[in-house]
DNA sequence: TTGTAAGCGTTATCAC
DNA sequence: GTGATAACGCTTACAA
């Protein structure tokens, strides 16, 4: 008699060591009398006599069997896995578009490989070999390493960098977000922009943010100034500036578009501290639409990405079953929410 | 002759379309004029003249060779993959727990599969299936449903939720840091504690918290409030019950004990709304230890869970080779840091 | 409609 | 030490 190896609540389990023999294919067909392919195909939904596929099914369910996708993978070159490639879950932007990539995935079937990087290029290419052995379907990768090495065979689409017109990627209207922010800044009365930037030196697709924010107030004849940082040099150089041009207690500017929601939380508390009063004296903008908890409202007036689009986009490119004109770009439209800095 | 592999930077990947043909180890035994037992004995680093282990190595560069890990693992039924199940990767609290533990994988070399479940118990068992089908060397869940179903082979851990000797709980010291959150509000002047609690109706661990508040409470010979609900209810129970407790613009309390640092903030908002004042008319301690961004302080006052530390043991107890002697439950040391909202 | 057998890419057991 | 060969669990022609 075959040994089954039946499914237990977690509660229930206790340290009964059973032998190592998770059944198969081959134990299904004996218990249940019929022939190998007859299981694999009541397994893969094939036509199959009624009965058949009922002695199958029970002698399955009296088994435990599952099927093993591995097993079956070697065979069919699918593995209904993708690897998502992020920097850091932690931070709110990746850990929502890390929740709309899988759920979206998991929507389709799909499983989801999940591999941080820290921002390490050498980390992004480990990930990268690492979900090739892994032999997944294809690869959503939010990187920045600009020398990626891929299996061109791979379906693989980027998030916020662009590649070379073969890679789709998506992100959000970054360009037009900007000249949103300088629209409703303006708008809103500001006489004397700013706009303030931190992030990676590898270029990227949020870099169009303070594009579109210049080309908007040039468009309306309003002179624009800008501060563009990279990560190494810290937020130090911002404070420095602000006070530098600080007259009789009164800043030179009086509004801020950040490249970021965490940039404009930083900027308000130096703000603060330099005796500014938001958005009385200064109104601020930033970009993501972060909230601290989902039910909250946002922590800064921003401009919202459209996180879960993002998300279905990209895996909806992925998946596509003819790759033969995939746009090698894709803009989401984004919107304006007040949070707080800026006055309505 | 062979028709190679090559691997491009994302860059260069233009629209050519090769044949689908991975290399195998038979190409790369072809290329390197070996066996192919030899080929597999290079990569699994066992004895090998070492002209032949360089032949190889350059027969497989050569051809853009990686190994199947499919393939591998259908032999060896070792996957070197782990599932983490979680209710939603977009909750600070989880998301950062899902960063330290993809990482403490990946350092040992593990992959993890992300699986979210929206809380829903249902969904958390499909992903049981999913994982098992995958053949995961393992699961960590933090799951609700109390009668989850999985194979007794498959070493599981839990976090933050009990279910049978046999399955290693990781999580806080939760009844330890209630009374942590205790002595701080009593030391810092209370006299009228209250202690807040919304969340799942299924019993968990962090239930402790108030158990622990109440006791270190009792202990001191101060009598203690308490109003637990559950998710269903939302809210506004919260709102009714501060409402009735204010007399003369006075609060019956001084000092609140939330659940989580999210229940806090809330809490926060709306004594603030009754008009009374943080931290000077009430204190407020929540759990967690949840910050904006990585880089800001804490939202509030808070009782910090070690995160980090759970990920590591979670993972160390998943992947321990000797599963004889197994904890069943470990709880980790947690600490208190002020955030604004107590008067330090 | 059902059964048979070859083969997917790897590892492991043997003789050599 | 190296090299053929038989599995691993499954799918899929193809034969019955």
């Amino acid at each position: 008699m075959e040994l089954s190896v039946k499914h237990f609540t977690l509660c229930e389990v206790n340290s009964m060591k059973q032998k190592e023999n998770a059944p198969t294919m081959k134990d299904v067909a004996r218990e249940a009398s019929v022939a190998l392919g007859t299981v694999s195909k009541v397994f893969n939904n094939l036509h199959v006599g009624e009965d058949y596929r009922r002695r199958v099914e029970e002698a399955a369910k009296r088994l435990g069997y599952q099927v093993n996708s591995y097993a079956r993978g070697l065979k069919t070159n699918r593995t209904y896995s993708v690897a998502l490639i992020l920097p850091d879950v932690t931070n709110p932007f990746f850990s929502t578009l890390a929740q709309g990539i899988c759920s979206a995935l998991s929507q389709k079937g799909y499983r989801t490989i999940l591999s941080t990087t820290a921002y390490d290029p050498e980390a992004e290419q480990r990930c990268i070999q690492m979900v090739q052995q892994n032999k997944v379907d294809g690869i959503i990768g939010l990187t920045y390493n600009p020398a990626l090495e891929v299996d061109p065979q791979l379906p693989y689409v980027s998030i916020d960098r662009y590649f070379s017109p073969s890679v789709p990627c998506v992100s959000s209207d970054n360009f037009g977000g900007g000249q949103l922010a300088a629209g409703k800044l303006l708008e809103l009365g500001c006489t004397r922009p700013l706009f303030l930037r931190i992030g990676s030196k590898v270029p990227g697709e949020s870099d169009k943010r303070g594009d579109g924010f210049e080309s908007a107030c040039r468009q309306r004849g309003i002179s624009c100034t800008s501060l563009r940082l990279c990560d190494e040099e810290g937020y130090a150089p911002f404070q420095d500036f602000l006070a530098s041009h600080i007259e009789e207690g009164r800043l030179a500017f009086d509004g801020i578009f950040c490249v970021t929601d965490a940039l404009a939380v930083h900027i308000r508390a130096m703000l603060c501290e330099l005796g500014l009063r938001v958005p009385e004296d200064v109104q601020l903008i930033g970009f993501d639409g972060i909230r601290r908890f989902a039910e909250d409202g946002f922590i800064c007036s921003t401009i919202i990405q459209p996180i879960e689009r993002i998300a279905e986009t990209g895996v909806e490119l992925l998946l596509r079953e003819d790759r033969s004109n995939l746009p090698s770009l894709v803009c989401l439209p984004v919107s304006y929410a007040p949070g707080g800095t800026t006055k309505e």
